[in-house]
Parts: C-alpha cells; sequence; structure tokens
DNA sequence: TGTGGACGACATGTATACACGTAGTATGCC
DNA sequence: GGCATACTACGTGTATACATGTCGTCCACA
C-alpha cells in the first residue's frame, strides 16, 4: 500500500529534487486504504471526509482525491451525495478474482510460449527471495514478492493493456495474501514447488503444462479462503 | 461519452428525486472527453485547468476531479506538478485492447456454453438492434449497440470481476469503433453475418465454435485499424 | 556567441468558505 | 399508538483564495 503513488507507473517525478515529500494525496490515500484493510472500518460504514482529513493531517481536498483513486480500485464505493462507503472484499469476490488471475495469467503463459520466450528475466531470483522470506517466516514479504512473481509473468507477455487490468487487481489481493499464507504455512513447500514448475514449464517453453500448473496454482488460494472465511 | 456517470455503475443515484441535474463533474468529464475524442487536442499536449474551469462553466475542482476520472480510463496521464498530458490511443494500444478483448471473451463464451447458460437475454434484440442501425446508416448508435453486444456476452459469464475490467476498456474503443465502421462501411453484413452466428453457436453451447468465430470478428478490426491509420 | 544562473510568470497542489441535498428527529394528526 | 410531515443538523458538492514548484526568459559572463 505503499509503492501505489503516480497511479503504479514509475513516471520518475522529475527525477531531479531526489526522493520528494510524498504528496498530501499520497499521504491520505497511504493512510484510508490501510485502515480499511487492517479492518479500521466496517463494511458499508460511510466514511466521514472532515474526520479523515484530521487524521491524515491535510484539509478535505487530498481526501476527496484519495477517496476516487480508492474507487477506481474497488475499496470503497462513492455514492452521490451520500459519501464514500467502505467496500471490503468479501469471499465470492475475491474467487472472481483468482478467476480473472488465471484467464489472464494463463493467456500469457500461452502466449510467451508460443513466442518461444521463456521464463521472464529474474524469475528465478524472484523464487529464491521468496523462498528465503519463507524460511524468515516473513509472510508480509512473501506475499509482495508473490505478486511480483505473477506480475513478471503477465508483464513478460508484452501487452500493456493486459498488463495494467491485472496490476489494478493487485491491491486487492494483498490483503488476503498474507492472511493466506498466514493461516496455512503448511502449505509453504507446495506453493513453492508449484513456482519452481512453472519456471521450468515456461523455460521449456511448455504452455499447456504451465496452464495446467496456474490452474492447480490459483483454485488452491480460493479454496483456503471459503475454508476459513465463511 | 454521456452514459459514463457514476462510475459506469447504475447505482441509482438516490432514486427518489428522479432524473437530477447532472453534476458539474459530469459535465467536465463529458465535455474534456469529448473534446479528447473529437481531437480538439493534441497528443501530448498539457491541458489547463483553469481554461477547461471556463469551458464547462464550473470551478477547477470539478475539472480535477473529471481529469483523475479522465486518467483512471488512460484518456490523460496525471504528471506531478505539470499537469494532465492528453494521451490519444494509438495503434498498438488498440491492438493490445483487441487482444485483451479476446482473452475475457472468449473465455466467458467457453464458460457461458460449459454451464449450459446459452446466449444472453436480448442478444437477438441487440443484434436487430444493430441491424436496424446500420441500414439507418446511424455509425454512432451501431458502434455503442456493438459495445452492449459484447458486454452482454462477457456479464452473461457472472464474473463481476472480469465484467469491470472489460468495461473499463469501452470508452477508449468508442472513437475508434466508430471510425472502424464509418471508414469501412461495406463490412457492414460481415460483422452483422458474424454476430447471428456467434448467437447461433451460443444458444448452441458451443464453445469451440464461439471462440472461432470470436477470434476472426475480433481480428479483423485491429486490420482495419492499422490499414487506414499508419 | 554560447552557456549558465537568477528572476518572474504561471499552473498545479492545498486549504477553506459557502451552497445544496439528504438523513434523522420531533411533532402533529389520524 | 402509529404514521406522515416539517424541521434541524450534518456532510458532500462546489467555488475561491493562498502556497509552492516548474518553466521560460533575460542577463551576465566566459
Amino acid at each position: 500500500m505503499s509503492d501505489q503513488r503516480n497511479s503504479g507507473k514509475d513516471s520518475g517525478n522529475g527525477g531531479t529534487t531526489g526522493k520528494s515529500r510524498p504528496s498530501a494525496r499520497d499521504r491520505a490515500y497511504d493512510w484510508i486504504g490501510s485502515a480499511i484493510l487492517t479492518g479500521v472500518y466496517a463494511e458499508g460504514q460511510f466514511l466521514d471526509e472532515v474526520a479523515l482529513a484530521q487524521e491524515v493531517g491535510t484539509s478535505r481536498t487530498p481526501v476527496r482525491e484519495a477517496l476516487h483513486r480508492l474507487q477506481a480500485e474497488r475499496f470503497v464505493e462513492l455514492v452521490p451525495r451520500r459519501g464514500a462507503q467502505v467496500r471490503v472484499v468479501n469471499a465470492k469476490e475475491m474467487k472472481e478474482i483468482y478467476q480473472a488471475r488465471f484467464v489472464i495469467e494463463s493467456d500469457a503463459a500461452l502466449r510467451i510460449c508460443e513466442r518461444g520466450r521463456g521464463a521472464p528475466a529474474g524469475f528465478t531470483e524472484l523464487i529464491e527471495a521468496m523462498e528465503a522470506a519463507g524460511r524468515r517466516r516473513d509472510w508480509n514479504e512473501m506475499a509482495q514478492l508473490d505478486q511480483a512473481f505473477h506480475a513478471s509473468l503477465v508483464r513478460h507477455q508484452g501487452n500493456a493493456v493486459l498488463a495494467e487490468m491485472y496490476d489494478a487487481m493487485r491491491p486487492r489481493q494483498v490483503r488476503l495474501s498474507v492472511r493466506t499464507i498466514t493461516e496455512a504455512p503448511e502449505r509453504l513447500p507446495v506453493i513453492e514447488r508449484e513456482h519452481r514448475e512453472l519456471a521450468a514449464a515456461l523455460a521449456a517453453n511448455d504452455g499447456e503444462r504451465s496452464v495446467d500448473l496456474l490452474k492447480v496454482h490459483l483454485r488452491e488460494v480460493p479454496e483456503l479462503v471459503r475454508a476459513f472465511s465463511e
């Protein structure tokens, strides 16, 4: 929830001034987003712009802009003349997200293998970093690396529109990814093995096997979610 | 560019007051969006918030909110401390959009047929309305109905996340859809035939044939685009 | 003459004040 | 006692003023 500035693009923000202080809008975005993810606000609750502004330490204007962005990422719903309503990701939506992920990722794998592109650059390094984080039991780091792993697969395909779509789902997944790993760490070796197998299949440009692996890999998580979430 | 209010959702805006006057933000969104689509502003040009506010007849605040929304739809890029830069959809992006459409639509068709759901409700009516618009040579109406046709296919699949993603591409397509039909009206009968064939394949729950039809249908347009756009 | 820096104009980022619509509450009527 | 209605409080929608960073220009200097 902290690397989401500049709409996910690394547009360099000038570059000369070095690391400029984050804008009020970004701070409001981070603050509200974290609050929703950590469950400070109940689902369906309306957020008070003035109260948020006081909490963040800005005026209403940056808060409003942050809320619009959070709406784009489906964290809140902006009801006209009523305000921003908290919209917690539920099990049904999570299942749909994983289904959408499978659609995009499997298409990416197929096209990558069709063109003989092999595994993305840095794929192995990401796997190793993930396993290292797993040994440290740093689930937060692991979840982020897992996201990066799958995102690099999609980006490797070369379609920026699909990659943007895929990235748009990312914020909604972070919370549940961490939770999934935290509550079922015994599945860690399985996940790691599947990652390595996927890397191998891609390196061999075996699209069909890649899709099969993704199907299994992306099916497990929603099952876990359903198991302890309903 | 006129039915895009409330972030594409028909959230009923209260309902009791009937059709309330559009907000300043919506008017700004429509005005700027139309201006970009009709080519008033050159690619890469920075938009002046004050000037836009004067044109639309509001203050800067609704203009800024409209620009943020236009950024989410990739019509402009918001460069920090510089402003909103016009970002015209180019041929490469258009090709990627059609590829993304194929990925989502073919998945929808497959799942619909797997579950034996048949064609979406109102599918035939949409086809007939499209053909009527074609006879009137009302290309604008045709393009919109075509969008609705394909969107209903995606929605019929039942995955709201994928449907939202799909809808997010819609604004970017409108301009080119109209242009494509306008500049190659002789292809109209082909398009209409393909629509009817797709409807028949879905009604028969023939997923494989539906995908084949979509592959042809969604491949033609980018080819046309490349033909007269570069 | 070309280059570097300082200054001024200007646009965006932010704060705040006002307008308008909605929700909740109290009151009167049936 | 229950329900409809008017009123009040409150929060969003919008406008405007101020703060701050950026870009272009001009001038000094090599």
